[in-house]
DNA sequence: ATGTGC
């Protein structure tokens, strides 16, 4: 190891990420050529592909550092969007099937499945994302403003993505795709920091829309693609790694920048996607309430990416460095006075979107000063039980019964796969925002209850 | 996460 391990977590998070082999993963990434102060894992910690999900690694770019695909996950900026309303929760209850019936048959999803945008966009969106997007009639203006990277990731070049990543692409852009990811209708449950809360746009008992999504099968081709030729490379790179799933090479190599060009471009695939997603979401809410657009006044409060790996600039022993961040299930989480952030939010510190599982509570938090973790933090509650464990334990049926029975209206695209997406198969997201609180990643500003899901 | 495999 050429840094130690250090995990932000609580004894009882702990607790199952040990079961599952994580933490040696934590040691694994170690090794990396090139990495600085430490091999970091978040509260929601568990095991991935080479790295663990919820892992943070910094590489120095001069001094040879690598990038490494598996540190940034196969759903290439897979992310969150938060958008807030005028609604209160009673506003929406009395429109609640019409909303919910809206964003059913509105919202593309489903393993495979797509898309809102025409296969036509997809090379434009590829090298401006977002950009692209609003200019195909998408979203508005200001959305660019509350995205990370302003929606469009520098450095993108469409030729570095396969034919077979443009075919899986193309026909979904603009749709959810499955597993554990949502669109989900919810409510501002509790303010922990009122300031922060009015500044961002939220307020107690208004209703809210969360957006988690990637860059569905482009980016999952495109981390195949670029493994490959990655793990073909690392020998005349010299490279050697306690695990072949942590393929890796130089950032300025040949190989590394093709990569990062590669996955700028599938990143901006993904904000286009959620770009697009919540236009829809927009339209559902004012044609299933019959409210007009204007006085829903749902607009974007944030976008962040968590799984991306970026050049950014750190203090290293208090000298500035170019670093390769890679974050695999962890939220960039930058504090107050970052020039990274929109004007209006620079004194308070940027959004930190963290979702928990399907019908328990999200957090937004707020990036503070002095985050450890090269401005990091976690990314949602994190799985405790396997996909098939989960399915053994309930029916797709008895979740969705228990769900509604709850009060939350749930339209799922296939009942087989909301059993795997219980909330029993999940950690505690309210420890893993209090575990971020208490290790100065993140400060706690509002908790989201749901009231809607719509899933794949 | 994912047209659930090399």
């Amino acid at each position: 190891m050429h840094v130690p391990g250090i995990v932000f977590a609580s004894e009882a998070l702990l607790a199952s990420a040990a079961e599952d082999r994580a933490l040696d993963q934590v040691a694994n990434v170690a090794h990396l050529p090139g990495i600085v102060e430490a091999s970091f894992a978040m509260p929601d910690i568990h095991w991935g592909y080479g790295f663990p999900i919820g892992g943070v690694a910094a590489t120095d770019v001069a001094a040879g550092g690598v990038v490494s695909p598996g540190g940034v996950g196969f759903d290439i900026c897979c992310g969150v969007r938060l958008l807030r309303s005028a609604l209160s929760e009673a506003d929406f209850r009395a429109h609640r099937d019409g909303i919910m019936d809206q964003l059913d048959r509105r919202i593309p999803r489903g393993l495979g499945k797509g898309a809102i945008a025409s296969r036509a966009l997809l090379v434009d969106v590829l090298e401006r994302g977002a950009h692209a997007a609003l200019e195909a009639g998408f979203g508005t203006e200001r959305d660019l403003d509350r995205c990370e990277e302003h929606g469009r990731s520098a450095g993108a070049d469409a030729s570095s993505i396969s034919e077979r990543a443009l075919l899986r692409g193309g026909g979904q852009l603009g749709s959810l795709g499955a597993g554990n990811h949502f669109l989900e209708v919810q409510v501002v449950d509790r303010v922990v920091d009122p300031a922060a809360a009015k500044a961002f746009g939220l307020v107690e008992g208004a209703v809210t829309v969360m957006i988690h999504c990637g860059s569905r099968g482009l980016g999952h081709q495109t981390c195949t693609d670029h493994l490959r030729t990655m793990g073909a490379a690392m020998a005349r790179h010299g490279i050697s790694v306690p695990d072949r799933q942590l393929a890796c090479v130089p950032v300025g190599s040949a190989e590394g920048r093709s990569y990062l060009a590669a996955m700028a471009a599938a990143a901006n695939f993904a904000w286009a996607n959620r770009h697009i997603l919540a236009h829809e979401a927009r339209e559902a809410f004012a044609a299933g309430s019959g409210i007009a657009l204007s006085d829903l006044e749902m607009d974007l409060v944030y976008d962040v990416a968590h799984n991306l790996a970026k050049v950014e600039v750190h203090h290293v022993e208090g000298t500035p460095k170019e670093l390769c961040v890679h974050r695999k299930g962890a939220t960039r989480a930058f504090g107050p006075g970052h020039d990274a952030l929109p004007e209006d939010l620079r004194r308070v510190g940027q959004p930190v979107l963290v979702p928990g599982s399907m019908g328990t509570a999200s957090w937004v938090l707020r990036g503070v000063e002095g985050n450890p973790a090269f401005g990091s933090a976690a990314h949602g509650a994190g799985r405790v039980m396997s996909r098939k464990q989960a399915q053994r334990t309930e029916s797709g049926r008895q979740v969705r019964a228990d769900l509604e029975s709850g009060g939350i209206s749930v339209r799922p695209g296939s009942v087989k796969l909301l059993s795997e997406e219980a909330p029993y198969a999940y950690k505690d997201v309210d420890a893993v925002a209090e575990v971020c609180e208490r290790a100065g990643l993140a400060a706690r500003v509002a908790r989201l209850r749901p009231l809607g899901v719509v899933k794949g």
